[in-house]
DNA sequence: GAGTTTGAAACT
DNA sequence: CAGTTTCAAACTC
C-alpha cells in the first residue's frame, strides 16, 4: 500500500510527481487533474492556478515523472526529525510515511494533530514550503519533447541550489535532480549546470551509453575540473541560461555531437568520427559513445525516439489547427443543418401527417448521429475544406436547437477556451473565424460533439504519425547499432542514414514505416500546419524518410529557445 | 553496509 | 541576513 492519502479537503490540487531530495514538485506538467488535452493545448499556459500560498500540505499520491502513473514514494529514513520537518522527503511531499524507515515517525494519521502543528510551523518559517520548487516557466516555450516525457522539463527552481562542490551535476543539487539548469535563482559555485556546459554534456553522452560508474565518474572528472578542453571557465555570458538546452536531452544539435571533446574521459570514445560528421542525419548519440553501449545495450539510458521530432512551435501550430478543424466543423455543422432542415420542410410539406416515425435520427443523412457512428475522419474533414470557403457564421447553426444533454467534454472545452484569446485574436484565421462565433453558449450538444470529435480525430491523426515517426527512427536506429557492432562491413556510405530506415524497417517488421497513410485524413493537418507536415512528421507518404527530422528543427528550437538569457 | 560528503532546512 | 548546526539523502569505499 502507498503512502495513504489523507483527506484534509485541502484545496492542493497537485501532486508530487517524483520526490526529489527535498521537496519537488512536477505537478505543473503531470496533474491529473489536467486532462491531457489541456497539457497539449495549452502548451504555454500554466495549467493549473497557483495554490495559496498558505496551503498547507495535503499528503497526495506520488506520481512518477515520466508517466504520471502513481508511483510508489521512495521511503524515508528519518531518524531524527520525526518526520516532521522539510528534512523528510514525506513530510515534505505532503505524504504520511508509509513503510518508511523512519524512527519516532509522527507523520501519520495517528500523530495528525501533532504533524498538523509542525506543518503551520512550517508555513509560519516559510508560507511556500509546501510549494512546488520547480516552477516551470510557463511564458518560455517548453519543448515538446518534455511533454512527451523523455525530457527533462523546462523549469526553474523558485529558491535556486546553493551548491559548492557539487558543480550542479550531482543529485545533491536540486536543480540537476530535477533535470532543470540552473537559473538566475541559484547561488551555486563552481555551477556547470548550465547551458552550454560541456561537462554536463558530456554527462550527458555519458549518460547515453555508459554504465552509472562511468556516468559518475564523468560527473566527478567535470567537478573537478579535469574534463573538458579548456579546464572550463566558463564564460558567465552562457553561463545559467534559463531552462534552454535541454538537459539530457538530445543535448546540443546533432551536427554538434561529434564535436565537442570529451576530454579525459576514457570510456568515453568517438566509435565513429567519420559517421557524426559526415552523415547529415548524424544519429542521435545514443550509440556513439562507447563500447559499452554496444556490448551492453541493457545498460543504456531509455530515450524516447521521438525526442527530437516535436519542437515547440510545431505545438503551437497544431493547436491552431485544432482550432481550426474546431471552427470548421462548427461552420460545416451549420450548412449541413441548413440543408437538413430544407430537407425536413419540404419533407413535411410532402407528408404533412406522418412525423414520428420518419426517425430522422436513425437515418445517416438526415438526423442527429450517433456519435459513435460518425466517421468524420475523411468525410468531414473534406466537408469542412469545402465549407470554409463558405466562411459561413458558426453560431447561425442552429445545431444542437432542442438538444440537451451532452456537454462538450472538459477536454473540448479547455481546448477551445483556451485557444480562442491566444491564436484566434492574434492571427485572424483567414477563414474570417472569429471567437465569438463559437457557439458555446447555445447548448449546441451536437455541433459540440462534432467539434470533439473532429479535434480528437485530429489529435488522433498526429499521434499516429508521431507513432509512424518514431518506427521509422527505430528502425533507423536499428540500422545504425547494427553498423557500430560490424563496423567494418558497414561503413557508412555518404551520410544517407536515414534512407536505410525503411530497409531496416523491413528488416523489422515494420511494413507500415514506407507508408503514412495517416496522413490522408489529416487535410487540415498537412496544409494547416507545415511544422508538423514539413518537418517533423511526415505528412506524406512521399516523406519517409525523416530527413529534416533528426537535426535541423533541434537546432532551430535551440536557437529560439536561446533567446532569453540569465 | 558503514562511513563520508553534500546541501537544504533549521536555528542562532 | 549571515553564519552555524542539524539533518537526511547522495555518494564512496
Amino acid at each position: 500500500m502507498d503512502k495513504r492519502v489523507m483527506e484534509s479537503g485541502l484545496p492542493q490540487p497537485d501532486f508530487p510527481v517524483k520526490k526529489l531530495a527535498r521537496q519537488l514538485d512536477f505537478t505543473a506538467f503531470c496533474s491529473t487533474s489536467a486532462p491531457v488535452t489541456d497539457i497539449i493545448s495549452r502548451p504555454t499556459l500554466p495549467l493549473q492556478k497557483p495554490e495559496s500560498p498558505r496551503a498547507p500540505p495535503r499528503p497526495r499520491t506520488p506520481f512518477d515523472a515520466k508517466d504520471c502513473t502513481p508511483k510508489k514514494p521512495k521511503q524515508c529514513n528519518c531518524k531524527n526529525s520525526k518526520c516532521l520537518k522539510l528534512y523528510c522527503e514525506c513530510f515534505a511531499s505532503g505524504v504520511y510515511c508509509d513503510g518508511c524507515n523512519c524512527v519516532n515517525c509522527c507523520n501519520n494519521p495517528e500523530n495528525e494533530a501533532t504533524r498538523h502543528e509542525a506543518v503551520e510551523a512550517t508555513l509560519e518559517r516559510n508560507p511556500n514550503a509546501f510549494r512546488p520548487k520547480i516552477a516551470s516557466s510557463p511564458n518560455a516555450p517548453r519543448d515538446s519533447r518534455e511533454e512527451l516525457g523523455e525530457l527533462p522539463m523546462v523549469g526553474k527552481h523558485n529558491k535556486g541550489c546553493h551548491c559548492k562542490k557539487s558543480g550542479c551535476l550531482k543529485k545533491y543539487c536540486e536543480c540537476f535532480q530535477a533535470n532543470i539548469l540552473c537559473s538566475d535563482n541559484c547561488k551555486c559555485m563552481d555551477c556547470k549546470n548550465y547551458e552550454g556546459s560541456e561537462e554536463r554534456r558530456a554527462l550527458f553522452q555519458v549518460d547515453q551509453g555508459m554504465h552509472m560508474t562511468y556516468l559518475q565518474q564523468a560527473a566527478n572528472a567535470a567537478i573537478t575540473g579535469a574534463i573538458g578542453s579548456s579546464g572550463y571557465a566558463s564564460p558567465p555570458i552562457n553561463k545559467k541560461r534559463k531552462n534552454q538546452e535541454i538537459f539530457f536531452g538530445p543535448g546540443p544539435p546533432v551536427k554538434d555531437q561529434g564535436v565537442h571533446r570529451l576530454g579525459p574521459i576514457p570510456q568515453t570514445n568517438h566509435i565513429k568520427t567519420t559517421s557524426a560528421t559526415s552523415s547529415s542525419v548524424a544519429p542521435v548519440p545514443v550509440f556513439k559513445v562507447a563500447p559499452p553501449a554496444v556490448t551492453a545495450p541493457s545498460k543504456f539510458t531509455f530515450r524516447s525516439l521521438l525526442a527530437d521530432v516535436v519542437q515547440p512551435e510545431y505545438v503551437t501550430e497544431f493547436c491552431k489547427l485544432l482550432t481550426m478543424v474546431s471552427v470548421e466543423t462548427a461552420k460545416a455543422f451549420a450548412v449541413d443543418n441548413a440543408t437538413k432542415e430544407k430537407e425536413i420542410e419540404r419533407i413535411k410539406s410532402d407528408q404533412p401527417e406522418n412525423p414520428t416515425n420518419s426517425a430522422p435520427s436513425q437515418n445517416p443523412d438526415n438526423g442527429p448521429k450517433p456519435l459513435d457512428d460518425r466517421k468524420p475522419t475523411d468525410e468531414r474533414s473534406s466537408t469542412n475544406q469545402a465549407v470554409k470557403t463558405n466562411g459561413e457564421d458558426s453560431s447561425s447553426s442552429d445545431a444542437g436547437e432542442g438538444q440537451k444533454g451532452r456537454p462538450m467534454s472538459p477536454s473540448t472545452l479547455a481546448l477551445m477556451c483556451d485557444e480562442q484569446d491566444t491564436l484566434f485574436s492574434a492571427a485572424a484565421s483567414p477563414s474570417g473565424a472569429n471567437p465569438k462565433r463559437f457557439p458555446y453558449s447555445q447548448g449546441s450538444t451536437e455541433l459540440y460533439g462534432d467539434q470533439e470529435m473532429m479535434v480528437l480525430t485530429e489529435f488522433r491523426d498526429c499521434l499516429r504519425k508521431l507513432v509512424t515517426v518514431g518506427r521509422m527512427k527505430e528502425a533507423q536506429f536499428s540500422t545504425y547499432a547494427t553498423k557500430i557492432e560490424t563496423p567494418a562491413s558497414h561503413q557508412e556510405p555518404d551520410g544517407n542514414g536515414p534512407v536505410q530506415a525503411p530497409e531496416a524497417a523491413q528488416r523489422l517488421g515494420e511494413p507500415t514505416i514506407q507508408a503514412t497513410p495517416l496522413a490522408r485524413n489529416s487535410t487540415h493537418f498537412a496544409s494547416n500546419s507545415s511544422h508538423f507536415s514539413g518537418n517533423s512528421v511526415p505528412a506524406t507518404s512521399s516523406n519517409p524518410t525523416l530527413t529534416t527530422n533528426v537535426g535541423d528543427p533541434v537546432v532551430n528550437g535551440e536557437n529560439k529557445a536561446q533567446a532569453s538569457n540569465k
